[in-house]
DNA sequence: CTTTTGTGTCATACA
DNA sequence: TATGTATGACACAAA
């Protein structure tokens, strides 16, 4: 963390947050490395600690150490991990109320982008200092998490809605900073333009240029890490990324989740020429001190051509066919799509981008419903034959392993649909081709827009064949299709398997009944790692990963059934897949309750016991008191009788005489043959009863 | 080798 | 009716 006197020291009455980022190269872990300074104004009084919250969920900022007095103070946001805090935030309002009691203008915390503080004159402290960086990138885009930084979105808070920082940058209106406070901004504090504070964010050497050199070496790390990031979003289900599109546009990062956006400290910024007291305003000549001839240097830029150079070499970042996009199209099948949301992500809005990440499938495309071209002829076809063809090419497909097939689909039952006993002969080969003609006539403007992504989750990597897609294609856009959607085509499909052979491969497939068994000694290492769904989806080739089949809604279910061409064979396995996959889940919640239950019944078991012991003791005890009352009393009687005199002052004998207690709380001395007989049951009773618990 | 444990799957009832 | 969930029962693999 490097931390150098601000510009702003000597001036301003309000308090500062710096921001500043310790910059491994061009790479961001904002869990370690984002450090938040609190520059506190001249004899400002504050406990020795001082919570700030970000947000409902939001971990708290401990404000320590204490500034020091008599000028400005700094203090130091750390981290809780730091302090070995317990993370767990206390109520947002709590925290508020304690701050607004200290008295101290403060910032309500709700996410902090990443962005690049970039000191234009390198090692002037007291220079003006330019917000270079641009905010997060688009996750999508990767260079965000490599380069300028990363975003998230706070759990609790719900998420930013906004683009991230590219919403702000992608406007293009980097003159208008937004004049009113997000939401989120006044979701978590509430008062930000009311505690009237300023928001610097500065750095105090141009680490920029120093990162760019770092670039290169660090463009493997990023890579890396962006390919992780890349395989998360790879392996969002398709349904889901239609329904989320714009998280697309922000680093989703584990860890700290306290953090102000870009946007929202552009729009704390531009809220500053309504705080009187500060006189500082964006991009103008209030700024105090050297700042302003900083900001009005030739070499400096202002806050606003920060934000538009921020803007620019965001977006150039995202443009420019840098080598960290280049990517081995083997090994990351999914790279063109995402690339192409790498580039769309930030100019294109999200249903735009959607709709052309979607395609295969997972989004209604009425438009290109409506837009049917010669594929339309396809439609005519009888739908047995796109079934011949699907099979056809499944047999031919490079892996397909007729026994394992058999293998995972073993049951006298084949009452799947297939159409086993079709002829696959010369003839559907000749139609296939010809379909393969009709569809390479088809558009392939669009390589890009298909989406790799419901591929690379599909079961074993497969690529959709090409007759299917023609068949999804006569019912969708005619753009639908890429070059790279008919490199199955471009192969040299031989065809090597006889007809007699693929039938007897056909015939036999058997649906996965009770005593299914996979002899796994037939696969290969890779396919025993798989479930048995996975090797059967594999084994047909199903263009869907398990796991979407399972956990995607149903309307998406149905919608996904509809519009791909599924053999019905494929379709039965899709919903056993299904089902299984839903009930295994209910199994597993299942078996974890009933584990819950018997816990929790051993707990009682342990606390009734336990209870029973205290109730034991406390009995023990009771008759122990008891007994030291009878003693007592019994002392008691013979000392008053010991007292006692009859009229001729001789001692009262107490074997015959008693004491008997009237209710007007008067002691008479009875002869005990005058003591009635139901007292003497009764002293008998509890004698018994007594000697009988001893 | 047997037993235990965890897991997947099926059948069934129910919502 | 379709779909999802809950649960008992069974099979199987691994410890």
């Amino acid at each position: 963390m490097k931390y150098l006197k601000p510009w702003w020291s000597d001036g301003g009455s309000l308090l500062h947050l710096t921001i500043l980022l310790s910059l491994a190269g061009l790479r961001l872990d904002l869990d370690l490395d984002l450090d938040l300074y609190l520059l506190l104004p001249p004899r400002t009084l504050l406990g020795d600690e001082l919570l700030l919250s970000g947000g409902p969920t939001s971990p708290a900022y401990a404000l320590s150490p204490f500034p020091a007095s008599g000028g400005w103070g700094r203090a130091e946001l750390l981290h809780p991990k730091g302090r070995e805090r317990d993370p767990v935030a206390p109520p947002e309002g709590q925290l508020l109320r304690e701050v607004r009691a200290l008295g101290v203008p403060f910032i309500p915390c709700t996410r902090v982008d990443a962005w690049l503080v970039h000191s234009v004159a390198a090692g002037d402290a007291d220079g003006a200092h330019a917000l270079l960086g641009a905010a997060a990138a688009s996750s999508a885009g990767g260079v965000g998490a490599g380069v300028n930084g990363v975003s998230q979105a706070a759990p609790g808070s719900g998420g930013n809605p906004r683009a991230a920082p590219s919403s702000p940058l992608a406007a293009g209106d980097e003159e208008k900073a937004p004049a009113e406070p997000t939401s989120q901004v006044s979701d978590a504090g509430g008062h930000a333009s009311e505690e009237n504070e300023v928001l610097r964010a500065v750095d105090h050497r141009s680490q920029h240029e120093e990162n760019e050199q770092r670039a290169s070496t660090q463009r493997e790390k990023s890579l890396q890490q962006k390919n992780e990031d890349e395989n998360k979003v790879a392996d969002k289900p398709a349904w889901e990324a239609e329904k989320t599109s714009e998280p697309r546009n922000e680093i989703h990062r584990n860890g700290t989740d306290t953090f102000f956006s870009l946007e929202d400290l552009f729009q704390l910024l531009s809220s500053q020429p309504e705080n009187p007291l500060e006189g500082i305003s964006l991009g103008d000549s209030a700024l105090p001190g050297s700042i302003n001839d900083g900001m009005n240097s030739p070499t400096h830029a202002n806050y606003s051509q920060a934000v538009s150079h921020d803007v620019n070499l965001h977006e150039a970042m995202l443009l420019c066919p840098d080598n960290t996009f280049r990517r081995d199209p083997v090994t990351r099948t999914s790279q063109p799509q995402e690339l192409f949301l790498q580039l769309n992500s930030p100019l294109t809005n999200p249903e735009q981008t959607l709709s052309g990440t979607n395609l295969t499938g997972f989004l209604p495309f009425d438009n290109q419903m409506r837009d049917l071209t010669n594929q339309d002829l396809l439609y005519d076809l009888d739908v047995n034959i796109f079934d011949e063809i699907n099979l056809m090419s499944l047999a031919t497909e490079e892996g397909f392993d007729p026994m394992e097939v058999s293998q995972l689909f073993e049951e006298p039952d084949s009452d799947s649909g297939l159409s086993l006993n079709s002829s696959h002969n010369s003839t559907s080969v000749t139609k296939s081709n010809s379909l393969r003609s009709v569809c390479e006539g088809a558009s392939r403007s669009s390589s890009e827009s298909l989406s790799h992504r419901d591929l690379e989750g599909a079961v074993g990597g497969y690529y959709p064949e090409p007759t299917k897609l023609c068949h999804m294609n006569h019912r969708s856009d005619s753009h639908f299709h890429g070059d790279f959607a008919f490199q199955p085509v471009l192969h040299n499909h031989t065809y090597h398997l006889q007809p007699s052979a693929l039938e007897s491969t056909y015939e036999s497939f058997s649906w996965p009944g009770k005593s299914q068994k996979i002899r796994r000694g037939y696969l290969n290492d890779t396919d025993r790692n798989l479930s048995r769904d996975e090797q059967r989806a594999k084994a047909l080739h199903i263009p869907f990963s398990v796991d979407e089949i399972v956990q995607m809604p149903v309307d998406s279910f149905n919608s996904m059934l509809s519009r791909y061409y599924l053999t019905d064979f494929q379709v039965s396995l899709i919903r056993d897949i299904r089902r299984r996959g839903k009930n295994k889940v209910a199994a597993q919640n299942c078996r974890r309750r009933k584990l819950d239950v018997i816990l929790n019944l051993e707990d009682d078991v342990c606390n009734l016991q336990a209870k029973k012991e205290t109730l034991k003791r406390e009995r023990s005890q009771c008759h122990k008191a008891i007994n030291i009352m009878k003693q007592k009393l019994h002392d008691l009687y013979h000392d008053v009788f010991s007292r006692l005199r009859d009229d001729e002052g001789r001692p009262v004998n107490p074997n015959q005489y008693a004491l008997q207690c009237s209710r007007d709380g008067s002691v008479l001395i009875v002869p005990k043959e005058l003591v009635t007989p139901g007292q003497k049951k009764e002293n008998q009773k509890g004698k018994r009863k007594s000697e009988r618990r001893n």
